[in-house]
DNA sequence: TCTACATTTCGGTAATTATCAAAATGTTAT
DNA sequence: ATAACATTTTGATAATTACCGAAATGTAGA
């Protein structure tokens, strides 16, 4: 939840990425590590499995991979909470 | 999830009380149980922690206890969800 | 092709969670 | 007050989860 919460807006909580400008791709698994406290590795699985169930969409650019939100599936998460809670 | 989505209506999930009409103060620990298929103890456990936690509102009549929805903090829950999310 | 660095995968362990059966407690009617 | 039944509490265990460090892999540039 936290790491979507920051995603919603990169540039209010991770530092400006020079390779890749505005966030255009999202936040490198580095930096959303640094952000969680959680290790490396760690991050490195939830972002995957995170991917795996469609909340983020993974680019790669060279060394780094960016995650940003996938609004589709968040959308319709919230909408079927709503409907079933 | 479940529970409070049966609770939702509970005419349609549960069989009819004969001493308290329409379901007026929920449903029974006893017919949650048997839906859920969870041990009494389980479900008790369950249902006193989402009490606790202010999901449920619990009526005693008797020897039964009743259990109907909070709809105040699942609505606040839902609201929460839809901007951290 | 070798080095340096980013990320992922693997294998393990500690902490947490789900769940139950048995014992305890509440409640009503006799 | 006691029997009968509903519910809660307790204590336990199996299953799952969170998390890490180390090894493996991917990638760009010298």
């Amino acid at each position: 939840m936290n790491i979507l919460f920051w995603l919603k807006e990169p540039e209010k909580h991770f530092p400006p990425h020079q390779e890749l400008k505005h966030f255009r791709d999202g936040v490198c698994v580095q930096y959303i590590g640094e952000k969680s406290g959680l290790s490396q590795s760690t991050i490195s699985q939830y972002l995957s499995m995170m991917q795996k169930a469609g909340l983020v969409i993974l680019t790669r650019h060279g060394k780094w991979t960016y995650y940003k939100r996938d609004e589709k599936l968040i959308k319709k998460y919230i909408a079927h909470l709503k409907s079933h809670l």
